[in-house]
DNA sequence: CATGAATGAGGGTTCATTCAT
DNA sequence: AATGAATGAACCCTCATTCAT
C-alpha cells in the first residue's frame, strides 16, 4: 500500500499521532522524562489523557516513539548526506554539516537525545532502547563505508574504516557541543576548518594533497 | 591536634558518609537517579531512612554528593598522570591510559558520569552540577596546557591547544565506549595504538618523526 | 443561562466539596488541624486521596476553606438579625439569639472557630486566616451601627458604639461557653435575661424606662 | 521540709527544669505546638535531648508542664490583688489592673494560653488539660467571692457574683486582645474607665454613688 | 470513541523517642 | 548521669493509569 493511500481516518490519527509528540518533546527537552506528566503533555497538546493513552501504552512507550521518531529524522539526515554520489571527503564533510544544522535547529532535542544514547539511559526500563542504539551502528557503518571507498581511492591512509567512522563521529559531537558552551572558542563554521586541521590531514594519504586545503563552503 | 587526625567520631562518621555513598551509587549507576527511592538506599546500606537524612539534605543533595565525590576521584587520576615530569607526548598517552583504567574498574560510575554531563542533566536541579562541569573543564584546560607545552617543543603542530584538548578527550571517550559495547573491534590496549594512528600522527610536527611509532606500552 | 443554573456536573462537584468538608469538619473539630491526617480525611468521606487533593491545592487550603465556609455560616446568621427592621435593642437580642442557635447547633465547629480566632492560631502559616478575623471585625462593625442607632434613638447611653460592640459580643460568647460547661449554673434561656440585668441595664439611657424588663422570649 | 531545703543537686535540678520550660516557652509560644520540635528545644536550651526526656516523659508532658506553671503565675498574680485587704471595688479593679500588666508584659504566653482555654484544646491529647481550667475555675470563684462581699456590702446590685465574675473575666480579657489588636481605639490606661461606664455603673447598687466616678490610677 | 474524574501506590521527608556509649 | 546518633512510623503529596460516562 503506497504511503499516500491511507484513509482520511488513518491520516487523522497519524496527524495526531504527530502532535502528541511534538508537544511531548518540547516538554521532555526542556525538563527530562520524570519531571513531565502525562497531564501536562494532555494539557499542551489539547488532548484528553486517556486520549494519549489510547495512542500510546503508556509514558514509557511514548517516551520511546518520540525517541525513536526524532532519532529516525537524524539519521535520515545525515543518511542522504553520506549516500550522495560525491567524493568520499566531500561526503564525510556534508555528513558533519548535516549534524551541524541538526543541532543547530534542534539543540534541545539534541541533547535529550545523548543523554539517552551517550552514558546510560534510566528513561526507558525494558531494553528496548537499543533500538536507537541500533540506529546509530547503522549510520556509523555508513560512515565507515564512505571511508572504505576512500581508502580505496587512496584519499585516505589504510586505516580501519570504522575506526574512522567512530573518531570522526565523537569529534564532530564533541565540536558542535563546544559551540554550544564556548561560543566564544568554537562557531559552527570553524568546525570543518578544525577538523581538517586535526583529523583528515592526518588520515589523508601522503599522496593525496588537496585534503583540508582549498575547500570552500 | 593536626587536621589530618580526626576523631575516632570523625572517621567513624566519614566511613559512615562513604558507605552511604557507595551503596547509592551502585543503584543510581545501575538504575537512575529517578528510579531509586530513598527507602532503597536505606535498605541497600543498611542504615534507616532518617540516617540517610541526617547525611544529606534531601536525595539531590545525596546524588550530588555522589558525583562529586566520583569526579574527584576521575579528574584526581587524571590530573596525576597530566601533571607529571614526563614529555607531552607521554603525558598525554599517560591521561589516556589513567583514564583506560577508571573505565575498566568503575564502568557503572562512568556510565552515570556521562549521563549527567554528556547530554542534559534533569536530575539535579540547582545549577551546581555545574561543579562537575568545572571539575571537566579545568582536565580540558591540563590537557590544553599539555600541548601548549609540546607545540613549543616542536613536538606538535602549531594548532590550538584547547581544540586538540577537546579532540583527544573525545576521541579515547569514544574509544573507551567501543571497548564496552564492541570488545570484539575495540580493546583497551588497542585504544593507544589507534590514536596513534588516527590522532597524533596527524598533529605531529612533520619535523619531528617519532610519534607513535616505536612507543612501548 | 442563569449563574444559579449550574450544570449537573457543576452541582456534583459543589456536593462533593460539600462532603469533603463535612467530613473534615468532624474530624478537625474532634481532634484538630495537626491530629487529623489526609488519609483519614479520606477514609471518612469515602474519597481517594488523589481526589481530595483535587479539590483542595493542599491539607492547609482545605482547613482554610473549611474555616471560611462555616464563618460565612456563622456571620450570615447573625447578620440577618443584626440586619433586620426591628429596634434596636430587640435586633442585639435578636442576634445574641442567633448566636445561642448556632453554639446549640454545631458545638463542635464552635470550639473550633474559637480556637482559631481567640487565641494564637498556628494552623493556617499564611497570613489568610485574615480572612476570618475580617469577617469578625465587619460583625462587630454591625453590632456598633445597632448601638449607634440605639444611641441616637435615646435607647442607649453615650458610648462608643463599637466599645458597646466588643463587649456584648464577648460577654454573650462567655455565657454561652458557658452554658456547655456549667449547665447547671447557665441556661441558653437565662442568657438574655443576664445580658439584661448585667448589661443592658446599665448602658440604658436613664430617660428610657423600659430595657430588660418586660422583654418576653 | 521547708522550700529552701532542697539539696544542691535539687535546686540544680529544679534550676534546669525552668531553663527547659523558659526556653520551651519561647518556640511555643511563636510557633505553637505542633509546630516546636523537641530537636529545637534542646538547641535553645542547651541541652541534649535525652536529657530533656529525663525531665519530661515526653513532649506533651513538658507542654503541659509549661501551660501549669504558666497558668501558675497568671492565677498568682490576679490572685493577690483579689485577696488583699482592699473593698471589694478596688480589688476588682486590681484584678483587672494585674491582668493588664501581665498581657503587657507577656503578650505570646498569653496568646498561647488563651489558644489553650478559650476554645478547644487539641494539644494535650489526655484531659489533663482540665488541669488548667481548674485554675481558671477557682480565680472565678474568687472573683465571684469578691463580688458577694461586696454585694453584702450595699456596693454592687443584687446579682449572681458568679455570672459577675464571668462577666468581668470576659469583659476585660476583650478589652485587653482589643489593645493588641486595635492600639487605635483601645489602651491600657482607657480600659478601666471604659469597665467603669459599661459594666460597673450597671452593676451599682443605685444607694452607692461613688462607683467609676472619682477613682484616681 | 473521546473524555477527564477518580484512584491509591509509592514517593520524599520529618521528628518523637530510644538506647548504647 | 548525660548525650545525641540512630531509628522508622507516619506524614503530605504526586502522578501514571483506569474506566464510567
Amino acid at each position: 500500500m503506497p504511503l499516500s493511500k491511507l484513509t482520511r481516518r488513518e491520516r487523522e490519527k497519524q496527524r495526531q499521532h504527530n502532535e502528541i509528540l511534538d508537544g511531548a518533546l518540547e516538554l521532555f527537552a526542556k525538563k527530562g522524562f520524570h519531571n513531565v506528566s502525562m497531564h501536562e503533555i494532555a494539557g499542551k497538546t489539547e488532548f484528553a489523557i486517556g486520549t494519549l493513552y489510547k495512542f500510546f501504552n503508556n509514558k514509557e512507550a511514548l517516551y520511546k516513539a518520540l525517541m525513536i521518531r526524532e532519532s529516525k529524522k537524524f539519521h535520515t539526515a545525515i543518511g542522504m548526506a553520506l549516500e550522495s554520489k560525491k567524493d568520499p571527503y566531500t561526503r564525510i564533510r556534508d555528513y558533519v554539516k548535516a549534524k551541524s544544522e541538526v543541532f543547530r535547529d534542534n539543540i534541545n532535542v539534541v541533547r535529550l537525545y545523548f543523554a539517552e544514547t551517550s552514558g546510560a539511559s534510566f528513561n526507558i526500563k525494558s531494553g528496548l532502547e537499543s533500538e536507537i542504539k541500533q540506529r546509530y551502528e547503522i549510520s556509523l557503518q555508513k560512515i565507515g563505508n564512505v571511508f572504505k571507498e576512500g581508502i580505496q581511492k587512496g584519499i585516505f591512509r589504510d586505516l580501519d574504516p570504522f575506526h574512522l567512522a567512530v573518531s570522526i563521529d565523537s569529534l564532530s559531537n564533541a565540536f558542535l557541543f563546544m559551540c554550544l558552551e564556548k561560543p566564544d572558542k568554537f562557531s559552527y563554521d570553524m568546525n570543518l576548518v578544525l577538523l581538517d586541521e586535526i583529523f583528515f590531514k592526518g588520515i589523508a594519504d601522503s599522496n593525496f594533497h588537496s585534503l583540508g586545503k582549498d575547500h570552500n563552503d
